[in-house]
DNA sequence: GCCGGGTTGTTGAAATATCAACACGGTTGA
DNA sequence: TCAACCGTGTTGATATTTCAACAACCCGGC
């Protein structure tokens, strides 16, 4: 059981919310209400709030009068699994093309000295994975 | 104008579809039911569907007597959208660091010979791209 | 102390998604 | 030819999602 967290199970609202919980690390209720699209009222996002916390995706801390959400898996793991999930969805399951795809995307806005970054950044990651 | 085809517009049944369509090219009725989870019948499949093409985000063609749905959209440019916002939940907006992570995961599988063939077309995706 | 603004807890209604049933038409093969 | 099968068109019921209202509470400033 590879405890696969299917990320076709989460309602549109629901992984909105994820979504920019993800993206913060971390929101309150009003912070969350402001980046959804057709922003409902409050007491609609905490409904979403209270329906992902029993689900335990997501939990809070008390931050002075009010609560602070974050998601229950680290950032870094979701997004393992979303992109495996892209990988296998829009790439014949080639993390090759996705690279690809992702450099011509870059190449757009990035300068002499980010491509070399970038290509220092490979290597390392190539030179650390093994 | 951007045309952002906001991908949690969707709702879950819709995105599962969508995703097997981009994954397959097209299929039927029949074989999306098979790749559902939880696998409604037949016309459940149908329905969602015919709201899919109501929103004309895939179109089908007569293939003998029965139809085949596909995409709308073609999938490469499908998996551009997708990335830059997995880019921009995960990944800070760095699609440096989505590269990163996808190398990690690969390399997992690759043999040598695989990772000499993902140098040489990440240099030419390089060259080419500017 | 006391009022006001802001937040949570809870409940239930409205909107939407999900699903299944059934009638109809076309295709196929005996 | 014609009957059985397979797929579609359409309709409406059920389940879930989405949302808002309201009461209770806490914390601040006056």
């Amino acid at each position: 059981m590879t405890e696969e967290t299917e990320p076709s199970t989460l309602s549109r609202r629901e992984r909105q919310v994820m979504d920019i919980l993800h993206r913060r690390a971390e929101a309150t209720v009003a912070e969350i209400m402001a980046e959804l699209p057709d922003p409902p009222t409050y007491s609609a996002v905490r409904s979403v709030l209270r329906i992902l916390g029993k689900k335990d995706l997501i939990r809070y801390k008390e931050a002075g009068p009010r609560y602070v959400y974050y998601p229950t898996q680290d950032t870094a793991k979701a997004s393992d699994e979303v992109l495996a999930h892209v990988v296998r969805t829009y790439f014949a399951g080639s993390p090759e093309q996705a690279v690809t795809a992702l450099l011509r995307m870059s190449d757009v806005d990035m300068e002499d000295a980010d491509v070399a970054r970038l290509r220092e950044t490979i290597r390392r990651a190539r030179q650390s994975g093994r």
